[in-house]
RNA sequence: GGGGUCGUAGUUCAGUCGGUUAGAACGCCGGCCUGUCACGCCGGAGGUCGCGGGUUCGAGCCCCGUCGGCCCCGCCA
């Protein structure tokens, strides 16, 4: 006799002596006729004991004791069930267990919530008692889904030459970015090693040290706000290569796509659309544009700039623009709508939201004692706007007006139920501009990150206009990852720091090793980082980050269950050198 | 750091205008039951109303504070 999984057992397994192992579900007890419901990580099979079909006294006693969550074992032989006592609703409903021993091999205590796949216990308490919230078929499946993935993953990446190295977890804190996680170190009190935001350093260094093709499932740490796509630690496959260029990268992951997503039923058509950075934000004013849909946005500027309407002059005299969104069937938005919508827009930065109605035969617009029929006319030729229209308008410095129609126009389709749920739209961002300028702090950062290569050196001259080698590529509006060519020459990365204002010690300090590892004969590179969970998390269409993740932290970062973070004792601080500051 | 929201049996929730002994369903415990799969029937146990303080003759309910879950903003290349 061979053991089974009990998801697994179907009609040709009918005649079979089985062994079933796995925890109870649910007990039935009629007296002499017992039903166990069996669970594995497989699923759930039913089980009979029947004294009228081999169960002795000892069998049927050990059944009526297995209550929820009793770990037992089960011998038997696979029925096919009659045919009026079927399951629809179970995967193994046209067959049966009829067992001849139950064993029970642990006890459990009644559970705090109910293993069912449809919970309505607390996530506070399935986060407490993770271990019997993963016991959950759902959250079962989405692990299994996410080891066939990364399986995947290591199977097509090997196929393809790359060699999965693994890099430091203890390493440097760098500035930039993120706040890190930062580790004490024993032996060099005062000092403190960073967990690493992403490998990036080591991969650019495993290309210098000749080893051509590199990949990780990297876990990486951020210490930030969490969301509910995002984790303080979570997962990358990261990725570089030497003697490539972007399509290099691109035709990689596309062909990686192909492979994994399918593992979810969901097809890839490759090549991915392309689209430049520039007309990312022109036609959704964002860099990770939703393209399941329409409702694109619509430059303005120049039908604005003959109306004597302060929002619009203002914005455009300071160099900003006016743009807009039409929502089809808009014009019969309430004004209570209108109104939401406009706190929304300020919300987001806005001065204001303007609407157009386009209904009826003359259109009606919100400024409209500023504006004639003619020009308003004008506006739904610009448009082609289509009676029963609404227009939204936002006016003032290019990057909010973008910024406020993109929320605006996601808010308004999610509303309206204009989006696809059925569509995986696949598209590769490039031509990205290189810095990005910081008003708070009056300097330019790198919009990627400091080791990304210029599309030319002489782009560093002027930074306001450097363009960068570098990509992302987005599904449905969502980031899944984003990669560059890097520098890979010594001077050119000092005159990047030189750019972003870090002066040529600050640069010694913090990289000289990576700029001293560019003299010995760097060879050009690239590559790219993918977010795994939330790629996963698409592709098991879960709702949060913590579905796909075995023992994820709450909002506020902690493990419920293991209670972490926690103090420590006095001892081991006092090795560290570390003194604990509680502020008041 | 800020905003919103939730917190009452093991679980999910109800709880009126501040008023007697805080209820229901599921689960749990005991009993009966040979075709159930949300089994059914009979009986039973089970409460620090998140925590602390205040107002009041009287607080699950009102006020202040605090802790925790979730969502959002800031933050996160």
């Amino acid at each position: 006799m061979t053991r089974h999984f009990a998801g697994t057992l179907r009609l040709e397994h009918v005649g079979q002596q089985i062994i079933l192992k796995g925890w109870v579900q649910k007990n039935r007890d009629f007296g002499d006729l017992i039903f166990l419901d069996l669970r594995d990580r497989s699923g759930i099979c039913q089980v009979v004991i029947d004294r009228g079909r081999g169960a002795n006294d000892e069998t049927v006693n050990a059944a009526k004791e297995a209550r929820g969550e009793f770990v037992v074992q089960i011998e038997g032989t696979v029925a096919a069930r009659a045919e009026n006592v079927r399951n629809a609703k179970l995967p193994t409903g046209d067959i049966e267990v009829v067992a001849t021993s139950v064993v029970i091999l642990n006890r459990a205590d009644t559970p705090p919530f109910a293993i069912e796949d449809d919970t309505d216990a607390a996530e506070e308490l399935r986060l407490q008692y993770r271990y019997l919230d993963l016991r959950r078929q759902p959250l079962t499946k989405n692990l299994m889904l996410r080891h066939k993935i990364t399986f995947a993953i290591r199977d097509y990446m090997n196929r393809n030459g790359f060699l999965e190295i693994e890099t430091p977890i203890l390493t440097k804190s760098t500035p930039e970015g993120a706040r890190d996680y930062l580790v004490p170190s024993r032996v060099h009190k005062g000092n403190f090693y960073a967990l690493p935001q992403s490998p990036q350093i080591f991969k650019q260094l495993c290309m210098v040290a000749g080893l051509e093709r590199y990949f990780q499932i990297a876990r990486c740490f951020r210490d930030e706000d969490l969301r509910r796509d995002r984790q303080p630690e979570f997962t990358q496959v990261d990725v570089e290569a030497s003697f490539i260029d972007e399509e290099f990268i691109y035709s990689m992951i596309e062909g990686l796509f192909a492979e994994i997503f399918p593992l979810a039923g969901i097809e890839v058509k490759t090549p991915f659309p392309r689209m430049k950075w520039q007309e990312a934000m022109d036609r959704f004013g964002i860099d990770r544009p939703d393209t399941r849909f329409g409702m694109e946005l619509v430059d303005l500027t120049s039908w604005a700039s003959d109306i004597e309407f302060a929002p619009f002059k203002d914005a455009i005299a300071a160099g900003g623009s006016v743009r807009a969104i039409l929502v089809s069937r808009g014009a019969s938005f309430t004004r209570k709508r209108v109104d939401e919508l406009t706190e929304y827009a300020k919300k987001l930065g806005a001065g204001g939201l303007m609407w157009v109605k386009f209904e009826g035969s003359e259109p009606n617009a919100s400024f409209k004692k500023f504006v004639d029929a003619p020009t308003l006319d004008l506006l739904r030729e610009i448009t082609r706007a289509e009676p029963g229209s609404l227009a939204l308008i936002v006016a003032g410095k290019t990057t909010m007006v973008w910024d406020v129609l993109a929320n605006l126009r996601l808010r308004v389709a999610r509303e309206e139920g204009m989006i696809p749920e059925d569509r995986f739209d696949f598209v590769w961002v490039t031509n990205f501009p290189l810095f990005e300028w910081d008003e708070e702090s009056q300097r330019y950062f790198a919009r990627h990150h400091p080791f990304t290569s210029p599309a030319s050196v002489e782009d560093l001259e002027d930074p306001g206009k450097a363009m960068a080698r570098a990509y992302d590529v987005v599904l449905n509006g969502i980031e899944l990852g984003g990669g560059s060519i890097r520098i890979n020459r010594s001077d050119v990365q000092s005159k990047m720091f030189a750019a972003l204002g870090i002066s040529e010690e600050d640069a010694k300090k913090r990289f000289g090793f990576l700029l001293e590892a560019f003299r010995y004969g760097a060879p050009p590179h690239g590559g790219i980082a993918l977010g795994v969970d939330r790629m996963v998390m698409l592709m098991a269409r879960a709702e949060s980050l913590r579905d796909v993740i075995a023992f994820p932290k709450t909002a506020r970062a902690q493990d419920l269950m293991c209670d972490a973070p926690s103090e420590v004792d006095e001892k081991q601080l006092s090795d560290l050198g570390i003194a604990v500051k509680m502020t008041p």
